[in-house]
DNA sequence: AAAATGTCTTTTGACGATAAAAGACATTAT
DNA sequence: ATAATGTCTTTTATCGTCAAAAGACATTTT
């Protein structure tokens, strides 16, 4: 097999989600805006929903027939992307302990063990150096360097220098620029999750993710902003690995960041400084706490 | 062809200078070690030196016969690797100037005009986006952001909290740290550049990046020594486009180190953000100098 | 016995081929 | 005349393949 048809598998899920709401269906370039993807895409997917029943389709008229049902949605294992799987995989065995520092990776055997192709995983592995973790040796293989606890200090060393910079930006930025907005919005969000904590508690890791990322944008810099994938990515698994007390560190994590939000409000960058460190410097004990000891 | 066995013919050529010294040539795992080689390539290149009778090889002895003539070398542009190749191609079309922001990259189109594989092309295009000056539209083409002013700026901003932090950390290295031993010998090369700097200016270009790097070292940290690529890369190019009054140029920077260097050597914060701050000034109105108007 | 050599196996680097997905253009519908 | 559709071409994502290069192991030399 050449390509696996996941973005159409996806794509088609997710366009399943449109059928209750109207009565018919937007046009051809209309869909592929809305699901991210072409035109030839879009009419594969109402190809297969008219010879599944779903729709009567012709021309510019897409008749919702039926609303979708369970088994007509594509299993989630198939619309994974390629990059998606290698990587899951990838830090599976990472995280699963067997990884010591200084390992050997070869291409060969991961690509045989996930069973996709040598050039995948190989395309995966030169993304994935930029996370600092993996060594490449010229002609040879990858070296594993380890998710230990210079690691972590190494990252959160840069992400501090990073964030504050960008708090102190955003603190900066005009009243009437409309990231204020979008910050009074993610306050709400904030004010919800902790009064539901009890229970929605695995919803932070996304809302984190966002509020970071809103305040790294007002650096307005490429290499800033870049750099918060490295810090997602780590703290996507990391949240995956560590789970205890997780209601309790993720309430608190959110009143930290209340008063975050509160201080670059102000405008005071002293406020917007003192705050911005207190979190980060739990975040940072956090991720260190989650680190094995036999790591070092 | 499969691969090129370029790894063979510039460790060939680099053999080659090897042979006038001695009488006869060190063991296989010695040479592979000097080379930075296999024993297999190590084996190949002796096979051949054999044949053209540059030495006689029976087992362990490795007489050499005569010294190499000029044609016993490969020619240079055989010994490039595929990702050498690809780069200055690609690094020659952005900076002739018809490289517009916003414009897509064709994988198969470059590929096809480099004369090499897509394969090669997208893995270049893969480790080159970490430079950022190019994105990736999933399932798409690559775009060009371009060479601009503000690629510059935000560069130069990450460049500066780096490397100040990196000096700081450098001066309170304890004086028995062998990086200072470093530091001295390359203090005595800025004396010996700057004292022939009409005919030697073009030497800058390397003693500054052995410079910044020894600087960044000191941080501790790989993704401040990992960003250093970024900015040797963009300076390695910039110094090749823009050549006006080089050894006049050359020339201020070399005693803005020797400066930096003294600030160093004192252990004086104050002195060393100083002469830090001061030369990475110069340093980043030059890189904006370079950058044509057009480009904004 | 420690290191070097001879021989063989495995992995990496790079290519062409192919299905999926994107995109271009002419035609048709509102 | 603007936008949507039908049709066709081009590009991307991924694989299997093969020579170059690395690496492993047995044998020989000092």
């Amino acid at each position: 097999m050449a390509k696996q048809n996941n973005v159409y598998k996806d794509a088609y899920n997710r366009c399943l989600a449109l059928l209750g709401a109207g009565e018919s269906l937007p046009s051809e370039p209309e869909l592929g805006t809305t699901l991210g993807v072409s035109r030839t895409t879009v009419r594969s997917i109402l190809s297969r929903m008219e010879e599944r029943g779903l729709i009567e389709w012709n021309k510019r008229s897409k008749l919702v027939l039926r609303a979708p049902a369970p088994d007509d949605f594509f299993p989630d294992d198939e619309t994974d992307s390629l990059s998606q799987i290698i990587e899951r995989s990838f830090m599976r065995r990472l995280l699963a302990g067997g990884a010591q520092a200084g390992m050997q990776i070869n291409e060969l055997e991961l690509a045989r063990e996930i069973g996709v192709g040598t050039t995948s995983v190989r395309e995966f592995l030169i993304r994935f150096s930029r996370f600092g973790l993996i060594e490449k040796r010229r002609n040879s293989h990858w070296v594993l360097k380890g998710f230990t606890k210079s690691f972590a200090l190494e990252l959160t060393e840069i992400r501090e220098m990073f964030e504050l910079r960008s708090a102190a930006a955003f603190a900066a930025l005009a009243k009437d620029n409309p990231v204020w907005t979008d910050l009074d919005a993610m306050e709400q969000e904030h004010h919800e999750l902790i009064a539901a904590i009890g229970t929605r508690y695995g919803e932070f890791s996304e809302l984190d993710e966002r509020f970071h990322r809103l305040i790294h944008s007002a650096s307005h810099n490429r290499f800033i902003v870049d750099f918060y994938d490295v810090i997602a990515m780590i703290f996507h698994y990391h949240y995956q690995w560590n789970k205890t007390n997780e209601p309790g560190r993720n309430k608190i994590a959110l009143q930290e960041h209340l008063q975050y939000i509160a201080a670059l409000k102000s405008g005071k960058l002293d406020q917007v400084e003192k705050a911005c460190r207190r979190h980060l410097k739990s975040a940072r004990e956090t991720l260190l706490q989650s680190i094995p000891e036999s790591w070092q």
